[in-house]
DNA sequence: ACATGTTGATGCCGTTTCGGCAACGGCTAT
DNA sequence: ATAGCCGTTGCCGAAACGGCATCAACATGT
């Protein structure tokens, strides 16, 4: 079923690789070949696509705005592709997912596994990075769903849904504010702290509300995987900061307690986003997926908000 | 810039033309060429696009399928193309538009005016039709934006927007009607009624609530031309009913008088929807257009809901 | 019933396009 | 300087494409 012109798919494995020897390797042709591909649609076009270097190619605008049209292309043959094989029954093909770590300790992990419990033929492709690297990828057509913290996102990407989830500290259960049911940023930062590094999003949220504080610190720990900062702060070296989303409430809960954020006598919030491609029409299966990461999603935000009321 | 392989653009013709040798002539190439490579795409999907009957030919599941993906490709490479060539400066295109006929008396042809005042390379092509019509002929990518009346509309449209406007009756000037702030069905009723055929959309509005009244109507005439309606409304021939954005205020303000309708007490609306193929992004010239055209009909809308305020 | 016109499909053949091989010049890093 | 990678180009065989003439199937008009 390949009924597009050989020069599209070179482009785009070309513009992947970024290298036409290299994008010659994958597409298992003669280099000569490609190059001969992409210099006829750069003279059919009537502008160049790459800037030649050195070391490779590199898009220009024009190469860009062709990227974006061999990107819808591609993607909706793929989605043509799919609609075809539902038709004789065969529910089968890859969702392609990008998301922060938040995600994998349960959320992630639980939705496939049911998804894949009821639709065998699915496999799943996931990949964790931090959130504007999710969008990124997103953009680039390398995953097909993406969950990342609300930031701006690019027009060429759409935010399916919007959930917000409550930041809370976590601490071991025999740490001394343990006890509370809420705690406040301050009460927090009299005891040691396990920092995000500025790669995670929560570094983001919460050291505005730090640097307004202005109080120096307890020497703290830094760390840029939520799963090590949680794991310290099981073993109670300090309070660590995220949503619930990343506790595993079978295991952990015994360990580890959740503790909601109040900042100034409000809750800190961190807005989690579902996003897609805009121009892009998902194939079946992949819609039936993500509609169920959403009502999921919603569900979570709709028990830990329920878990733990803003008392205003 | 035909980067697409022939077999697209010959399927796309065939599926528009409905016969194999039309879709030639239309392409200017041999009938054995066009049917050759609709085989091939057969033979490449695994399943008959067409059905072959005597006197054509007819999409299948499957051909409506791949039609889709066709058409989402050649309109995304018609934005492309605008995309480089607005690059260098030059913004040129046609816009098609397919649309009700209450749209043609001013509201359409100003607006096409004053875009062409300012970007004099725009071309536009409109094509009057009933609301089902214009709603078929853009899910057949025979338009790029349609206005129609709000009905349900088919999931591969977008509803970019929705106006509402006040039904009313047009009567003469020296109608006795004339010198009323409103009137209600009943009252028009009561005097000869230029009545829509079943083929305009006013019909399906105003017929469930005159069945209601259940009153034996003055004799009347019919008609399916919201032009022919109006101009026997100036002629005091009856009691025409549409909304105001058929009436040009300059010239036949004069003659024809509008009287919006009340119906137990309540406005009779109607609704007109701004559609466009949702699997598409749209040229930056039709873009714009299409953001003139909204903010131009919500202006009216405004401006008529003001002229005639629903006193409850 | 017959002739006529139209439909899509097919065999044949010249032309165009495509892809593989080898070689070249430009560049970088060692 | 050497080795390694890069993209490009000339040459040539293979595959794809398009045009012409022809065929069978069917609809239409007489």
């Amino acid at each position: 079923m390949r009924f597009h012109s050989p020069a599209i798919q070179y482009f785009h494995a070309v513009r992947r690789t970024g290298s036409i020897r290299a994008a010659a390797r994958v597409l298992n042709v003669a280099s000569s070949a490609v190059s001969r591909q992409i210099l006829k649609l750069e003279q059919e076009v009537g502008s160049p696509l790459f800037e030649r270097n050195a070391r490779g190619l590199t898009l220009t605008t024009v190469g860009e705005m062709l990227a974006r049209h061999v990107m819808n292309v591609l993607q909706d043959l793929d989605r043509f592709r799919s609609d075809v094989a539902s038709l004789s029954g065969a529910w089968h093909g890859t969702v392609s997912i990008a998301c922060i770590e938040s995600l994998t300790e349960s959320v992630l992990p639980d939705l496939i596994a049911s998804h894949r419990g009821r639709a065998r033929r699915v496999s799943f492709t996931t990949e964790v990075k931090g959130s504007s690297d999710v969008l990124e990828a997103l953009s680039r057509g390398e995953a097909d769903i993406g969950i990342a913290i609300a930031l701006k996102h690019p027009p060429d990407l759409r935010q399916v849904a919007l959930k917000r989830f409550r930041l809370g500290a976590l601490v071991a259960r025999e740490h001394p504010l343990a006890r509370r049911k809420t705690v406040t940023l301050a009460q927090c930062l009299a005891f040691p702290v396990i920092h995000a590094l500025p790669e995670l999003s929560i570094y983001h949220l919460l050291q505005p509300l730090i640097a307004q504080l202005s109080e120096t610190p307890e020497p703290a720990i830094q760390a840029n995987s939520i799963d090590l900062m949680r794991e310290l702060a099981a073993r109670g070296v300090g309070v660590a900061f995220q949503t619930q989303l990343g506790i595993n409430r079978l295991s952990r809960d015994a360990q580890l307690v959740f503790l909601p954020l109040d900042n100034a006598g409000s809750p800190v919030w961190s807005d989690l986003g579902i996003y897609v491609r805009a121009e892009r029409t998902l194939p079946a299966y992949t819609e039936s997926f993500l509609q169920e990461l959403v009502r999921e999603l919603g569900e979570r935000e709709r028990r830990e908000n329920a878990a733990y009321p803003f008392t205003a």
